[in-house]
DNA sequence: GTTCGCAGCGTTTTT
DNA sequence: CGCTGCGAAC
């Protein structure tokens, strides 16, 4: 039992309580991961059957940490059987052999946030209610806050309270709204991220024999993150737990930040009451980062009311301090972490994958990528666009999807005329009028258009497109049964023209589309073939698409990571450490934010959120602001951070006092240094550009050009090139292989080759976009 | 039925 | 600014 050695003595105590509940609260860096890694380890050494362990998590990047962490203890077999992932994922799994229970077929499509405000706009055209009071996002997030609390329409309907409170924000008709939207779902045979959970509830608490199944099945539970759980999620816990009650949470009140979600901090708060023999167990060394940095978070976290007493400490290094950075604009903020990254990689030595720039919107990642591409900076975006949101990727898969579920209206009606096949809006509409009269789906419609085509008034030609159409759906469903998925896909990619379509925009923008699909084929093939190595693989498309539906990677988590700065939201960032970590946009209304900033319980959040990202950093950390930033089109002046000042200035150190003294003296002047230019936005950002390239930069010469020309060219989808010189070898994946010409531009956006291809012949080609492989 | 262009809008965080 | 949605013209 080695594992246990070098535990100190409260994390010994949280590996080795096995029996009963337990809450371990762990304050940041603690090595919270590492004790719920080893306790499984333990139980599993101590002869519990990792089929009878269920670890739930947050994100899949935690899931798939842990497995591969306990893999490593126990062996890659031992962990195989274990049940670990997200919230969604397991549950999901759960309803789909369950689904019968529930009136839903056991293929029913998972929809995402987009999918699911798709249905909701349509529901809402549907009723003639007023667009301006009722905005789809802000339905949604009401209708997802009903769910979250387990209010089904039943309940609603039957809660006078509820229904007053929705008058009063004058959204009287909120009721038959959820009505609809929920059978709209219902009919698709669709559960969106809110079912997984609201429907889990509901098959447990209906129908005992399935709740005792379960209970039996997961004798020993481990949360990750209980901080973060919704009501929804509790009560799923809480029915498991409830007859062995070996549950274990694990988190963190301070690091709470998901409240918006529905993440109900009373959770961990509360459960003492919840299971009064509850151990208790406080990690509060922390191991990560040095004293100066945990100190100054202890500061800041202390402003919250609401939390526990926590003393976390580290005995590590004293340390630097935090360093704070005054900057003028975004460009300049951008510019300066860039400098900034570039110096200590060069005078410290470090590793690109020891940065990490850490924000609170993803509307902030380009400002830095720009200034990372110009110095050559390798880095790496997390989150934002998903992959899988993009359109391109989402029309291919929506075909995927109706052959898997072909009730599923919202992947019908994404696909139906794309690419143009001359099924516009009048045709669609009238299908869905009439089958709604005959009380029927559309799917019905197409499938027995000769029994419906009198009718339905449509002329011969339309009847034969849309007959057509449902016939190479059906040949896919035929060919879905003795080929692989990925055999399938391709054909839907050329039989329905999408390939062709994608083909035929040969702008930047529409190559990109293209290899965004390539991209798709591909990580469904390595899908497939790492489910086939797999004991109990599933190699089936509707596993792939599970899979795509809850997963909001982007799309090259399986490329080598090279060695890259990482760029991300705090949120994302949970969990995570980096050995510098720079935290940008310190203002007031970005940090915290201006949608939070009205109640007390919203600032704690935010206050919660700056916790986590400065912790995240283990030995030292920049902070920064502007004073001017350019968003929403134009530029807006900003205010530091409130949590800049509630920091003691003992732990920090101001570095650029020389422009810090210059703006102090004139309080409300940020704008005017800049009256001697135009107003004009776009003059303004020209200027800056200019200014940062010619302070930090030698002008463009021919001898600068070629380390240009060299540096791995990152794309923004964060795939990279070789390093492409003339002269070499190089492999393209349509062109095959030939020889690098003749290379040209200094943006590195937009370096073009020349290729001469063995077989094709002379082609100019954007680097970012070509992918070419040196030989 | 399709395409293009413009206006208006919102803009936090994620499964 | 960048996106969506809508209306007008082909």
């Amino acid at each position: 039992m080695d594992y246990l050695k070098g535990l100190n003595e409260a994390q010994y105590e949280a590996v080795t309580t096995l029996e009963g509940p337990l809450m371990v609260l762990a304050g940041a860096g603690s090595g919270k991961t590492r004790v719920l890694t080893m306790r499984i380890a333990h139980l599993i050494t101590n002869l519990v059957d990792p089929f009878h362990i269920l670890a739930l998590t947050f994100t899949n990047k935690a899931a798939k940490e842990m497995k591969e962490r306990i893999a490593k203890v126990v062996g890659q077999s031992e962990a195989r059987s274990l049940w670990m992932g997200t919230f969604h994922s397991v549950f999901a799994r759960i309803l789909r052999s369950e689904a019968h229970y529930l009136g839903y077929p056991s293929n029913f499509t998972i929809y995402d946030s987009q999918d699911s405000l798709n249905v909701l706009k349509k529901v809402l055209k549907d009723s003639n209610i007023d667009a301006d009071l009722y905005k789809p996002k802000k339905v949604m997030a009401r209708i997802s806050n009903y769910k979250n609390n387990l209010i089904t329409v039943k309940a609603y309907l039957a809660n006078p309270e509820l229904i007053e409170n929705d008058e009063r924000a004058n959204m009287k008709h909120m009721g038959l709204i959820y009505q609809k939207y929920v059978d709209a779902c219902y009919r698709n045979g669709a559960m969106d991220f809110d079912d997984l959970l609201l429907r889990t509830n509901e098959l447990l608490t209906r129908f005992p024999e399935v709740l005792a199944k379960y209970q039996d099945r997961f004798r020993y539970i481990l949360v990750d993150e209980y901080q973060d759980t919704n009501h929804s999620q509790y009560l799923i816990v809480k029915a498991l737990a409830s007859k062995f009650e070996n549950i274990c949470v694990v988190g963190d009140d301070a690091q709470s930040i998901y409240s918006f979600r529905g993440a109900n901090i009373h959770n961990i708060l509360n459960f003492k009451k919840d299971y009064p023999d509850a151990v208790t167990v406080s990690l509060e060394q922390n191991y990560r980062s040095t004293q100066n940095i945990v100190n100054a978070a202890n500061v800041v976290i202390s402003k919250n009311v609401q939390q526990f007493k926590k003393n976390v400490f580290s005995d590590n290094e004293e340390g630097d301090k935090i360093k704070v950075y005054r900057s003028l604009s975004d460009a300049d903020e951008a510019n300066f972490v860039a400098s900034n990254i570039w110096e200590l990689h060069n005078t410290q030595q470090r590793k690109f994958t020891d940065f990490a720039i850490l924000y609170r919107t993803n509307s902030q990642t380009r400002a830095f990528e720009d200034s990372l591409r110009r110095k050559n900076i390798p880095y790496r975006v997390y989150g934002g666009l998903s992959f899988y949101q993009r359109k391109e990727v989402k029309d291919l898969v929506a075909y995927l999807r109706l052959l898997i579920n072909e009730n599923d209206g919202e992947a019908l009606s994404r696909i139906i005329n794309y690419p143009a096949r001359g099924i516009g809006e009048t045709t669609q509409n009238k299908l869905i009028v009439f089958a709604d009269s005959q009380n029927v789906s559309i799917t019905t419609v197409l499938g027995n258009l000769g029994m419906y085509a009198p009718l339905l008034g449509l002329n011969n030609g339309i009847l034969t497109k849309l007959a057509d159409f449902w016939a190479m759906i059906k040949a896919f469903q035929v060919m879905l049964k003795t080929e692989n998925a990925y055999t399938v896909a391709m054909e839907v990619a050329k039989r329905t023209g999408l390939i062709k379509f994608l083909k035929d925009d040969q702008t930047p923008e529409g190559i990109s589309r293209l290899e965004n699909v390539q991209e798709l084929m591909n990580s469904m093939q390595g899908f497939i073939e790492e489910q086939q190595q797999l004991e109990d693989g599933d190699p089936s498309l509707s596993n792939f698409l599970e899979n795509i539906a809850l997963s909001a990677d982007t799309q090259n988590d399986k490329k080598e990571e090279g060695d890259q700065v990482s760029l991300m939201t705090i949120h994302l960032s949970k969990g995570l450490e980096f050995p510098v970590v720079h935290l940008v946009g310190l203002e007031e209304n970005l940090f915290p934010s201006f949608m939070s900033s009205s109640t007390r319980e919203e600032l704690e959040e935010e206050r919660r959120l700056f916790y986590v990202a400065l912790t995240r950093a283990e030995k030292q950390a920049f902070f920064s602001y502007a004073v001017s930033r350019f968003q929403w089109g134009k530029i807006t002046d900003a205010e530091p951070s409130r949590f800049l000042s509630e920091m003691d200035t003992a732990h920090l150190e101001f570095i650029n006092p020389a422009i810090e003294s210059r703006f102090v003296n004139h309080s409300g002047l940020k704008s005017s240094i800049f009256d001697d230019e135009p107003a004009s936005p776009r003059f303004f950002k020209k200027k800056e550009e200019k200014k940062t390239i010619q302070r930090n930069e030698p002008l463009p010469t021919a001898q600068n050009l070629k380390p240009v020309a060299t540096a791995r060219i990152i794309n923004p989808s964060g795939a990279s090139s070789e390093d492409i010189e003339v002269g070499d070898q190089v492999r393209h994946d349509r062109f095959g292989v030939g020889e690098v010409l003749f290379l040209d531009g200094t943006d590195p956006q937009n370096i073009k080759a020349k290729v001469k291809f063995q077989h094709e012949g002379e082609k100019n080609l954007i680097l970012k976009f070509a992918k070419l492989t040196k030989i």
